[in-house]
Formats: structure tokens, sequence, C-alpha cells
DNA sequence: CAATTATATTCCCTTGAAGGAATATTCCTT
DNA sequence: AAGGAATATTCCTTCAAGGGAATATAATTG
């Protein structure tokens, strides 16, 4: 890891939306219809952030019949991992977290799409 | 701190000027001039970037005479002490934080406008 | 193969922010 | 008060990126 690539990190955090979604696959594993689902957003909206998460190697996907399951990259990185600490610490005080983690736990994720189900 | 003022966090350190800059303020409090001669950056772009991490609250700043001597913010938080020990801990690899550590040291900060000849 | 579902991409518009040149401001010195 | 040094701000141009509407792609089902 080198400064342009702390930067990066940097700038896939900086956004409301993506720290939404990195919040709740820190939780899970998760295809996109339920992130629009939980967040509530635009299927657009949810496409391109993950788009953009995955161009820079902090998620990664994987096909699964008609669904794309995302989850937190298994590549070891020291700075997301801390901030993914720091999200998970934010998660129990700030109000859009918290609703968002409320909405995942209330879904159905026995549905075909879901990981665990696999 | 809310999701919002978290990603402005964020936003103050995903530029690499910025981060250059944390880093250099890590290690001291420092005056423009100094800032400048260490980075080897202009005048304009050096006082922007200060100004927005003062807007944003990541420094404080503190008028000794012409000069204008910068900190890190004294105000806790969480988020950026954490990375900025990242910051830390990557500024012993990584070839552009080294060279600024190694001019910031080579620098004389004997001069008038340094806060410890105060 | 046609229709449907889930997801991705393209086109378009708007906005924030980076950086340089020029200028303004602030404080010091004489 | 005038000049100089340090820093800040304004004006301008460029560019990345956010978001919506429409469209494309991929896989499933009938």
């Amino acid at each position: 890891m080198n400064s342009d690539e702390l930067c990066q990190v940097y700038r896939c955090l900086c956004d409301v939306t993506r720290l939404r979604i990195l919040n709740l696959l820190g939780e899970d594993a998760l295809c996109v219809c339920h992130l629009q689902q939980v967040l509530g957003e635009s299927q657009v909206k949810i496409s391109k952030h993950l788009a953009y998460l995955k161009n820079h190697r902090l998620v990664e996907s994987e096909r699964r019949a008609n669904w794309m399951i995302y989850r937190i990259s298994g590549a070891p990185n020291p700075i997301l991992e801390e901030n993914l600490k720091c999200l998970q610490d934010l998660s129990s005080e700030d109000p859009v977290f918290m609703a968002d983690l409320k909405r995942l736990r209330a879904t159905d994720t026995s549905a075909a799409c879901c990981p665990t189900s696999a």
C-alpha cells in the first residue's frame, strides 16, 4: 500500500451510500436486491457504488444464478479493516447506520439469492 | 459524530497533499512556509488545503507574527486519530511520506516562525 | 425461443473540488 | 506611512464523480 492507494481507499469511504453498503457487508455478504431493499435506494445508485467499490478492490462479487453476491474483499487491507471497525462502533450510535442494520435484521435472508442458502 | 461528519473526515483524507500535510503535522506543529518547503508545493496549493482541513476541523491554526502555525486539531476525534496512526505506520514504508519526514528533519526549525521558538 | 428477473452500463446533467495566476490581507520593520 | 514578507482569497478552467432515465446484458423460467 502506498500513498496513492491509501487515497483511493479514503475516496471509497467518503460517500455516505458507500459507507452504508460497507456497514451492511460488514455483517454479511449480500446480493444487490437486498442492499437495495435495506438502503431504500435506486438500483442504479446501488449498482454504481458497488462497481466503484469493486474497482477499488474493497469488495468482491460472485454470481449466484441471477444474483450477484457482494462481500468485503478477502484481500488483507489494514486501513479498510481499521475503518470498518470504526464504522461498526459508529453504527451503534448513528441513526442512519442503526436503522440500516435494523432493516437488515428484519429482512428475510432465506431467499434463493442469499449466500447462506446455497 | 454521525455518518455525514464521518464522510467529511474521509473527504479530508482522500487527497494525497492533505495526507502529506497531516503526516507532517503528526510530527509537530508547522507554519505554512515550512510545509511549503518540505512538500515542495506551491503556496496557493498548501494554503488552500490547509483551509480545507481547517474548515472541517481537522487542524487548527494560530497566528504568530507574520506566520500561521498549523497543528492537528485538539478536539478529540477517534476516526482521525486512528487514521493518523495508520498514516504513521505507512510513513515508514511509503516513499512519499518517508521523503517528507526526512526533509522535515533536515529543516531548520529554530527559525522565528517555529512554534518551539516562542 | 420468448418473457421475466436481477444487475450493469450508457448518456446526460450538475456539482464539488483541484490547481494556477493574480490579487488581497495581515503583520512587521523602518 | 511605505515597503516587504507570509498567508489567504478570488477568478478561472478542468475534471471526477454523483444521480436519474433509458437501455443493455446475463441468467432463469415457461
